[in-house]
DNA sequence: TTGTAAGCGTTATCAT
DNA sequence: ATGATAACGCTTACAA
């Protein structure tokens, strides 16, 4: 059994309370019983319990990670685990915990909504990646617990934090249109995510900000995945383009081999730029031209900006907050800027 | 204020015993007053407030996952994506709950072990990939934390799961010597992790199982980077093998570049074999045949037996369980086995 | 400055 | 079968 509280004062002679004083770092000690304190805590290996501290202060300093994991691709890629690091890493500046939930199917998602929300033992919560028709965000500010999404959410009440896709998409066409491709097409991500929405909308933008005329047979709708890619570009070739943006990397690979497939070639026949630069962007033959988004950053800012919340009270009747990071463009061999280099 | 036992007592007109009683399952509750306590449960919308239930049976529901990230690299390739996976599945169907803490250096953990261990939170931990070295294991044995170590620990008491490094190795190399080689390096991982340490084994052990001499030079040690394999292979180069077993996917991948860089080519000139099998490895340029290895079983495999310790009582002395995963050759091009394939 | 005592929302023991 | 009541270990008025 570990010692309580009650055991460190009867050690330093002095009350429970003056105990809890000391180990909160409250005013209004003697100096010289404080000392007397700290001794008693060391010597008995007292640790504060968690829990008992929880359930009078109501706050766990946990904060939950959920994520409806519906596309199992997007754990394949790089984008979690990155997201995961500058999450945690945040959460240990601020001395928060991370619970982390997973769930791969609705019935899931319920079911942890029931046994970790709205019970207690959290402070607040992180959603990565949410549809826009999955019911956890509407849960969760039905149950009135705080949350910050990663990805920008349309309701108005949800904070969010976000690279920006329609920025990012729109550079990378801009750099495709100043390449001189006249038919750009665009394989899209999911277009029941924001991100799908946004990297559409950046490529409209940018066509529009030429001139030049948008064309519905150029643009093919895909998962984010490798094979969606492929059966995108299939598709896609049918409307003769002589370059697309395809909204991510793993698509982009099977953007490429249906390419190869066809007797096309990168970027000669065919100029590519992807999104989100994984580590297999710059291994591919050729490389790939991307955008990178700062996903580390995006996960510390997360939990940065839920913790604040946690700070101020919950009614604030003031504007949900809205982060957005800027992308970058990240030349390389697929695109035919740099078919001089190696 | 979310309703409490107190107020569906009342509710029902029972006692908060009785609700506790039916909340919880237990007999003795005659069926007519359970369907009244029901009722009454439904129409607050009760929710039993899990911390105060913690702070009396002393059990949190909460299992930690512990991960020493030393080495960077690890989180690159999806080894702990795969392993939070699965880890994250089982905790959903045990119903516990799984606390991610991720520490860079020495005093992070240092920090989060003050914060997070030994004050209640966790009913147990799991730790993943930690250095023979580190002190993290040692000190959740000091404190009689209830753990389960991913990757094989050398003391006794420590329950381990694990993927057979031993035989993963032992069957790349014996699938090369099979090839007719007969001049074998080894580009090593961290010989201070014990993965890195039985690959190495496996690979000592092919070649005195078919009567090969042991050759120093041909031994190269890397941690497992990119840019490590490239330097070993380097090295190797001097030693004139005809065939490298390469300890992760990602070093193979150096190794692959450090070959073009002085002209050689894979596999007619060199033969290469790696481990890990990520999504890279069928991706490069020759497809690299590698050791593939089930993460997601053996983290899902970490939760149930932890969980299963949580059921008896932590001081049995029956000995710390140790559960082994095999592993599996994936034969692509980069071995010389399939040349004649696309 | 320090101590006393009343909770926090459960479970569990013991009567009834 | 059900209800009082005492924990669980802590924080926090309020008193002294």
């Amino acid at each position: 059994m570990p010692p309580t509280l009650e055991e460190v004062a009867k050690l330093a002679d002095v009350s429970r309370s003056t105990v809890s004083r000391v180990i909160n770092d409250q005013p209004n000690v003697r100096p010289e019983t404080r000392a007397r304190v700290w001794q008693a805590i060391h010597k008995s290996g007292y640790r504060p319990h968690a829990v008992a501290r929880s359930l009078v202060t109501n706050r766990t300093q946990i904060i939950g990670m959920l994520i409806p994991e519906t596309v199992t691709t997007l754990f394949a890629d790089p984008f979690f685990p990155l997201l995961l690091r500058g999450a945690t890493e945040a959460c240990n500046n601020h001395h928060y915990q991370l619970m982390l939930s997973l769930f791969t199917s609705r019935s899931a998602e319920q079911d942890m909504y029931q046994r970790v929300l709205g019970n207690g033992y959290l402070d607040g919560a992180i959603v990565a990646s949410a549809a826009a028709d999955d019911p956890l965000i509407p849960s969760l500010l039905h149950d009135r617990i705080q949350l910050v999404s990663v990805g920008r959410y349309a309701d108005d009440r949800v904070p969010y934090v976000d690279v920006d896709n329609v920025g990012g998409a729109r550079m990378a066409v801009e750099h495709l249109i100043r390449l001189g491709h006249r038919r750009i097409g665009i394989i899209t991500g999911r277009l029941d995510m924001t991100h799908g929405q946004d990297r559409l909308s950046g490529y409209k933008d940018a066509l529009q900000a030429h001139h030049m005329p948008l064309d519905e047979d150029l643009i093919a709708e895909g998962d984010y995945s490798e094979s969606s890619g492929m059966t995108a570009m299939h598709q896609l070739l049918d409307a003769a383009p002589t370059a697309a943006f395809v909204c991510s990397d793993s698509m982009a690979i099977g953007a490429l081999k249906a390419l190869h497939e066809v007797g096309l070639s990168v970027p000669q026949d065919m100029a590519l730029v992807g999104f989100d630069n994984v580590p297999l962007a710059a291994a591919m033959q050729p490389p790939l031209t991307t955008i990178r988004q700062p996903i580390e950053r995006l996960g510390a800012l997360a939990v940065d900006v839920l913790i604040s919340m946690l700070g101020s009270p919950p009614d604030a009747s003031a504007p949900a907050q809205k982060i957005v990071l800027s992308t970058e463009l990240v030349i390389r061999q697929s695109c035919g800027a740099l078919q001089g280099s190696p």
